[in-house]
RNA sequence: GCGAGCGUAGCUCAGUGGUAGAGCUCCACCUUGCCAAGGUGGCUGUCGUGGGUUCAAAUCCCAUCGCUCGCUCCA
């Protein structure tokens, strides 16, 4: 096992098989874009699909949605894109380091001054790594592509490519809930292309300006209507079995930490080992306002340590703000909690009341609102809580990519040694399933019988023909492909009809019936 | 966007002012009874792009695009 991997020697041997070129090549390349070659695409597309059948098929709470990537442009402002995405900067003359305004502010305790067109440093600014003066004018990068709908070109007519696909899920949050048969508990599934205005995109694929991701939004009942439903509220510290089904006492940190978990296991189950992952908490500052918790799910790649994935615990922040924004409701009612509210003696519900005011004014909320809420709670309804598990669809591939590669040194009966390169993805998102060889060309019904046999497994899976040069540099030519077998039609085939299996990672042969070769790789591949 | 480095064949790279090269890959035919590099033949570049200096530019200068690193960012 060779793990000193470069991500010069994975892009070099990507273009030259062909999973991932430089967009617009042709013409120069375009910064922070890149195609999925024949490989890459066939990669992509497996882990797409397992995904999709991980997170919707396979479950009864799960449900997709594939919206489009111009929406009104009304949901990001609802969002907070529009206003808190464009970050101001500043740079040093003097040092030519670069800074986020509003942190360099509040970090030297000045106010950022808000002008018509953006803001403006105060007075007394200097470079927090110098002490230089001399800084440019904050200047704003909106991350979000600008785009126009319909023929004129002015400030009405503008909108937004999506930098996430999450918010389609909040925006049809009510037309799911009617049309699903769905009740909280429930998430929401979506995969698609985002765009950012990336300041500088890095390392790759990694940081690219389009690029795709795989959404949840799963939504739960807030923690007081869960203890009304069920007279307690599970937490981490009841050490919940995480690995049952979903309990209906849940709190929203036993969901936050299970959809972790469920993450974990998908990524193990499609080949990245658990050793490669680790698990970012975000603590202080690095958590969004709205956000309770977010854990960022990471892995080590060639450039360093970094995100794939990041599970948030968002409160009811978003569906709080599109009500706000659209001024339509967005509560939902649950049969559940209306007969639990039913059941409780005034006095009782009294208690419950005081006791969540309390709670909330404990952290800093406003006691008006609290006692509005529960009295909303005695009717059935509340806005859900979500927990997001957001991923990179490109960075997952581009793990998977690193992950996969290795370099073998072996050496022959003569003792001279060669390199072996071979992508060790695992079966179910390799590109390629199965490589099907006539041992020799030169022998027409060796050849007619290969054919056949090709033709008919390739309505199966993804099979690659290959006649040509000696049977090894065929074997090898699959490896570096990442296909995890090959099987070659030979003499005997023609006389018992087997064939060989050759194993890619192993290197071993066997000689399977067609049959039995067909169930070999079915179970493997799933 | 700012600073630094880089850009020659599909890949890895040599070539520092005087007729564009090597290895591997790839393709065709032969050979090949199971792990690449045996034979014969073949394709590939306006040296990232545009302009300038020069009798002459891959080579020197300017601009531009792309890549890498740092600032920044985070799906």
């Amino acid at each position: 096992m060779k793990k000193n991997l470069t991500i010069e020697t994975l892009a070099s041997l990507c273009k030259r098989r062909g999973f991932i070129f430089q967009s617009s090549e042709l013409y120069g390349g375009i910064n922070g874009f890149w195609d999925y070659g024949p490989l890459g695409c066939e990669l992509k597309n497996n882990v797409k699909a397992a995904w999709w059948k991980h997170v919707v098929q396979c479950r009864e709470d799960m449900v997709g949605l594939d919206a489009t990537i111009i929406m009104h442009p009304a949901i990001w402002k609802a969002s907070g894109h529009a206003d808190g995405f464009a970050d101001p900067m500043v740079d040093c003359k003097v040092c030519r380091k670069r800074f986020r305004a509003d942190q360099l502010c509040e970090e030297q305790n000045l106010e950022l001054i808000k002008t018509e067109t953006g803001v403006a440093l105060p007075e007394g600014a200097k470079c927090p790594a110098c002490g230089s003066k001399d800084l440019t004018e904050p200047r704003s990068f909106n991350l979000m592509f600008k785009t126009f709908v319909g023929p004129v070109e002015d400030a009405t007519n503008q909108a937004w490519l999506r930098p996430e696909t999450a918010q389609a899920i909040f925006v049809q949050f009510n037309n799911i809930l009617a049309t699903s048969r769905q009740k909280v508990p429930f998430g929401v599934a979506q995969m698609g292309k985002s765009f950012r205005n990336e300041i500088n995109p890095r390392n790759y694929t990694f940081r690219s300006r389009e690029f795709e991701q795989m959404e949840i939004e799963f939504f739960i009942r807030p923690d007081e209507a869960v203890e009304l439903i069920c007279g307690r509220v599970t937490t981490l510290a009841d050490n919940p079995d995480l690995t049952s089904p979903p309990q209906e006492s849940w709190g929203w940190e036993v969901w936050h930490r299970y959809w972790v978990e469920q993450r974990l296991a998908w990524y193990r189950s499609i080949g990245l080992p658990a050793d490669s992952l680790t698990l970012y908490w975000q603590v202080g500052d690095e958590l969004a306002h709205y956000a309770r918790t977010c854990v960022d799910i990471e892995y080590a790649f060639p450039f360093g340590i970094q995100e794939l994935e990041g599970i948030a615990a968002r409160g009811d922040f978003d569906l709080t703000q599109h009500q706000l924004h659209s001024g339509k409701p967005m509560e939902v009612f649950d049969e559940a909690l209306k007969q639990a509210a039913d059941k409780l003696e005034p006095a009782e519900r009294e208690a419950f009341a005081d006791k969540v005011a309390a709670q909330w004014v404990a952290e800093n909320k406003s006691e008006t609102d609290a006692r509005a809420f529960v009295g909303n709670l005695f009717k059935g309804k509340y806005l859900p809580h979500v927990v997001e598990p957001s991923a990179g669809t490109d960075r997952l591939a581009l793990a998977l990519l690193c992950n996969a590669y290795d370099e073998e040194t072996l050496t022959d009966d003569k003792g001279k040694t060669d390199t072996r390169t071979v992508m060790r993805f695992h079966p179910a998102i390799a590109p390629i399933k199965l490589g099907v060889f006539p041992l020799v060309k030169n022998k027409p019904e060796l050849y007619a019988k290969a054919r056949e046999i090709f033709m008919q497994l390739q309505r199966r899976w993804n099979c690659f023909w290959d006649e040509s040069g000696a049977i090894g540099r065929r074997y090898r030519r699959m490896d570096e492909a990442g296909t995890p077998w090959c099987a070659t039609i030979d003499f005997q085939t023609l006389e018992d009809g087997t064939v060989t299996l050759r194993d890619r990672d192993s290197m071993q042969q066997e000689r399977l019936t067609l049959e039995e070769l067909i169930d070999k790789i079915n179970r493997e591949i799933t």
